[in-house]
RNA sequence: CGGGAUGUAGCGCAGUCUGGUAGCGCACUUGAAUGGGGUUCAAGGGGCCGGAGGUUCGAAUCCUCUCAUCCCGACCA
């Protein structure tokens, strides 16, 4: 039995290492009289040593491709699955390989410290949930067909939880009944399943992800707000130890409700969403909620008389501008919209865009929708391009902006015409008027009037004041000071781990692989053995790795029997921050060479300071990281 | 769910139109040379052509049905 053997050279080697301190024992075993191929075969005895921490090549599960596969679409995918972190099970459900598992539990190590810094604790909760606990809370009819629901031997309903706030609201209304045991803040870091319509996107977008969510419970209103304002600080410090960059988003809080919410983005040109940054103070937001400074109120302008124009097949924005030459910001758009299957008519300034979002809100409708053509001419009795607002009989909406217009034009709604010198007031009158419109990058900051910036980003965070709605739908109370029954006050915190890593890619990444940012890389050091054939770099390489290994530098061992080309193609694939290299220059020179992965400089280092000088620039690049 | 596309070896693809013994590159195995940016040569192994049914003497190829995957849209606490 060849493991037999294996052991008992590890057990002898091993015990009788115990004896001395590590260090100078191993240097004596490599450099003196113990053969190097022995310990390089000898798993068991390094095993040990490594705690884990280190690991090599070629006995590690890191199946990198030279192509791309062809279902993937966008970068992190493509290098996720090209460095061999992640394999494909069915759509939307991924395997985690050991490099990709790395990466995820070290950006959920940095998770955990932070959020119980914050005062959170950790638990974890039951993926399968009753179907019960869903109705009761309503949302098991609301959720829709991305909660998986099945049926057990029992014929019992349950489902695969895509969030946890019926579970931990259960558990907190039994085991919590008095303000004095209030705030709690609970958290766990778990699987999620959420059946999407169309998983897409690698990691970006699985069915199956790592999620962190927390959930907080507080007496009052304020106690809440201070629980989300904690959160909201915990959450910077977890993504700047990540070494993100991102932005922190005022978001929508969709319709979980409540009225404080926000979305933490990591900034990337790849990003599904589009956020509006401000590039002189701190105001961020997404398209969903983004606002504007309000353009300042116009001097008053005489109103000048209606008059109705000709407009002969003149129906866009752009051609009735042209052909009636005027700007299209002296124009106002009529848009039918259908809210919940009802009608409304949507007046827009005619270089303005809808937030969709926007309107539902004000509609407190559940969906909102452009009408088609047809739709349109049923509801109006006018085909589209030539609606107004005089005398249409649908509710009218109208955007901020509009009501700072005097003299405009608008369809008369009637074919082939147009309304000039149209007037609020006079000619009609809204129903209702809000911010409705998608910010541009000509708008200012609401804030501080700044220039305004359209970025992209990718959602790895949000946090949500839930208020009491799932208490009071689960009849979750406790007992205040004064001895009355009162719902808790809730908060919510997501962080998609598996995605943040997916996030980390999209943003660090160029032609030749990731760049991992050093605080999630899987490993903090890529060790290439560039001549496995010449015994004295090996020699020194296996010394290297023991000496990384038991200095705690986490070290990834390439020490495979491959050309040298090939080891620094797939470092530079796999993207771990620094990367070590023994070969020639060791004997011409005694020097091993550092090169960090993000830049182009090499650096020789006598063989003896390598352990050293590595552990400085590992802990220089560790404080750019930190708080 | 609507629109589009694709399923042939681990990965990337050709072959399908026009039916006739299943191919190429990479990866893998063995040997040799080579050894600082995916090296070279030679010899190998590996496929129920997504599945089911049909047409045919004969189907990867034609027909029907199905399943899966990807893209665009709708959707996204």
């Amino acid at each position: 039995m060849p493991a037999a053997t294996g052991w008992a050279l590890s057990s002898k080697k091993g015990s009788s290492t115990k004896k001395f301190p590590r260090t100078s024992c191993l240097k004596f075993l490599f450099m003196n009289w113990m053969p190097w191929r022995a310990i390089k075969n000898n798993f068991h005895f390094l095993y040990t040593l490594s705690k884990g921490l280190s690991m090599r090549f070629s006995q590690l599960l890191l199946p990198t491709l030279k192509e791309t596969p062809a279902e993937a679409e966008v970068v992190s995918h493509k290098l996720m699955l090209r460095a061999g972190f992640i394999r494909k099970l069915a759509s939307g459900i991924y395997c985690y390989l050991p490099l990709g598992l790395k990466s995820i539990r070290k950006v959920e190590q940095i998770v955990r410290e932070e959020m119980n810094n914050a005062g959170a604790q950790e638990l974890l909760l039951p993926m399968v949930q009753p179907a019960d606990l869903w109705q009761e809370s309503g949302r098991w009819h609301k959720y829709g067909a991305e909660l998986l629901r099945f049926t057990d031997r029992h014929q019992r309903e349950s489902c695969l939880g895509p969030t946890h706030e019926e579970v931990i609201t259960d558990l907190v209304r039994k085991n919590i009944h008095s303000y004095r045991s209030l705030p709690l803040n609970l958290y766990q870091i778990q699987t999620k399943f959420r059946d999407e319509i169309r998983p897409r996107f690698g990691l970006m977008r699985g069915r199956e992800f790592i999620m962190k969510d927390g959930y907080s419970f507080d007496a009052t209103e304020k106690g809440a707000e201070e629980t989300y304002e904690k959160m909201k600080y915990a959450y910077h410090r977890i993504f700047t130890r990540c070494g993100l960059s991102f932005r922190a988003v005022e978001a929508d809080s969709g319709t979980i409700g409540g009225s404080f919410s926000h979305e933490f983005m990591v900034l990337a040109a790849t990003g599904e969403d589009t956020i509006v940054i401000c590039k002189e103070c701190s105001y961020a937001a997404n398209m969903e909620k983004a606002r504007a400074m309000e353009t300042p109120a116009p001097q008053a302008e005489e109103e000048l008389p209606l008059t109705k124009v000709e407009t002969p097949g003149k129906r866009k924005v752009q051609a009735v501008c042209e052909f009636l030459a005027i700007s299209p910001a002296n124009l106002v758009k009529t848009l039918i919209y259908m809210a919940d299957g009802k009608p409304v008519a949507v007046l827009l300034r005619g270089d303005h865009e809808v937030q969709e979002v926007k309107l539902q809100n004000l509609l407190g409708a559940t969906e909102v929708r452009l009408t088609d053509d047809k739709e349109t001419f049923d509801s109006t009795g006018t085909p589209s391009g030539y609606l107004g607002p005089v005398g249409l009989s649908l509710p009218l909406v109208a955007d901020l902006e509009v009501t700072k217009m005097a003299n405009f034009t608008v369809g008369a709604n009637e074919k082939n015409f147009h309304l000039q010198n149209v007037n609020i007031g006079r000619d009609f009158t809204p129903a209702r008027t809000a911010d409705l419109r998608m910010v541009t990058k000509a708008d200012r900051c609401p804030v501080c009037g700044g220039q305004l910036e359209l970025t992209r980003g990718i959602e790895v965070g949000h946090i949500f004041k839930l208020g009491t709605t799932y208490s009071e739908a689960l009849k979750a109370t406790f007992l205040d000071d004064q001895g009355k029954e009162i719902p808790f006050v809730m908060g919510c915190y997501g962080i998609g781990v598996s995605r943040a890593v997916a996030a980390a890619i999209e943003q660090n990444h160029d032609k030749d692989g990731i760049i991992f940012p050093l605080p999630i890389a899987p490993f903090q050091v890529m060790l290439l053995n560039l001549s496995t054939q010449d015994e004295a770099i090996s020699k020194a390489a296996e010394s290297l790795y023991a000496d990384f290994t038991t200095n705690g530098i986490e070290v990834l061992f390439d020490d495979r029997d491959e050309r040298p080309g090939i080891k620094f193609k797939d470092a530079d694939l796999i993207g771990i921050p620094f990367r070590v290299m023994v070969g020639n220059n060791l004997t011409k020179e005694g020097k091993i060479e550092i090169r960090e992965r993000a830049g182009s400089r090499t650096t020789a280092v006598p063989f003896e300071e390598a352990t050293s000088r590595l552990k400085q620039m590992i802990e220089s690049a560790m404080k750019n990281c930190q708080l």
